[in-house]
DNA sequence: TAGATTGTTAATCGATTAACAATC
DNA sequence: TAGATTGTTAATCGATTAACAATC
């Protein structure tokens, strides 16, 4: 264990490293090398071994990696050993279609509240979570300690909403909204844009100005 | 304008230089600085002249940039000056709230067809659109000239679903599912995959493992 | 002219990759 | 022992930032 700063590059692939190690696991495969990893995940192996290596020594020269093992670690430093709690606000159709990702989720993190501002939303139900007006924002956060907020409301309401997210002390946002959102450098914001994502995709389309141009 | 390779940080930060110029136009400013640019976007100014300068001399020294033009050239980069086909494969709860975004997309990027492989699903309607059968998906891309594919099947079929695009021709993908595809170089691909945006948001969390330490 | 701001070069910083001794 | 593979150092590559001449 080094106690360098890890850079967010490197924290972006420990929950790829290990959603493959658990379909390893699924598959009953007990040792992996970063070789394999690499060639499955598309990155070079001294990358994998050196990501690893920041956080311990978890592998055995000659072996590789024993898969449950590694596991265990990666859940570790994810912060997966202790139970999430996640609020989402607007509960909109994207805000639907996230909150049915909480199966998946699973493993302690947990979307356990969801709010809208728009009053006839309020008390209905999704899923399993019942619509609840922003006024009781900051006392669910703090009752229920929640620590990740994700915002899918409209771009106009999403400072609004990200600044009484962490009056109520979260820790980390998802942004879903278009906006740079303006906050304390304590807290953490991930931007997951819909729109900008397109764009820029659409940058890669040059080869295709040409009308049927063929292949590369 | 140069012909060096342009980074992929940089065609990122396009759409946000673009979505930020639309609003000032809105309001209409006709003029803004690197500056101010940098100060309401959390970026470096030199690192937005720099971006800009890839692309060509779109400032004027002393002044700053004039708003349409840059928004113009912008677009012209994105190449959002000609109209942008994209297909949407799943139409789940996540397919149906993306096809809610073309509204926002607008601007000559549209979801044009979406399909779905269960069989109950076809035929049903999705805004405008109705859901067609995976059959049908090679001739609609070859058809309306799709370059854009949007994966939000479930993680079991994403890399059959993104080889039919890709036979098809498509030149771009966003991929919404929890796996890393494999697929020819000249085929972009965006991960946008909200489970692991979720467990690296968690890493962060570090400060939050003793309970009840407040602040920072 | 004086002040502002670009475009660009050079300096810095950081991330990726290659190479290899250690060792299973 | 021979072969494999790690952890880590050094080399490389690339991206960000500072600085400043050019100029509006």
């Amino acid at each position: 264990m080094k106690s360098e700063k890890i850079s967010e590059a490197v924290v972006r692939r420990l929950p790829i490293y290990w959603r493959y190690l658990s379909e390893l696991q699924r598959r009953e495969v007990s040792t992996v090398s970063s070789q394999e990893l690499g060639q499955k995940l598309d990155l070079n192996p001294a990358q994998i071994r050196k990501d690893l290596a920041y956080f311990g020594d978890f592998g055995r020269k000659g072996i590789g990696y024993d898969v449950a093992y590694l596991i265990e670690k990666i859940r570790h430093i994810l912060n997966l050993d202790q139970q999430i709690n996640v609020v989402l606000v607007g509960a909109g159709n994207l805000g639907h279609a996230l909150s049915n990702y909480n199966a998946y989720l699973k493993e302690n993190l947990k979307i356990v509240a969801v709010f809208d501002a728009y009053e006839p939303k309020v008390g209905t139900q999704i899923n399993t979570l019942k619509v609840q007006p922003m006024d009781e924002l900051y006392d669910t956060i703090k009752n229920h300690n929640i620590r990740i907020g994700i915002i899918t409301v409209p771009e106009y309401e999403a400072q609004q909403v990200a600044n009484q997210l962490i009056e109520a002390g979260i820790a980390a946002i998802l942004n879903f909204a278009p906006i740079i959102l303006k906050t304390p450098p304590h807290v953490r914001i991930h931007a997951a844009d819909f729109t900008t994502e397109m764009l820029s995709l659409a940058y890669y389309l040059e080869e295709g100005k040409e009308d049927s141009t063929d292949g590369e």
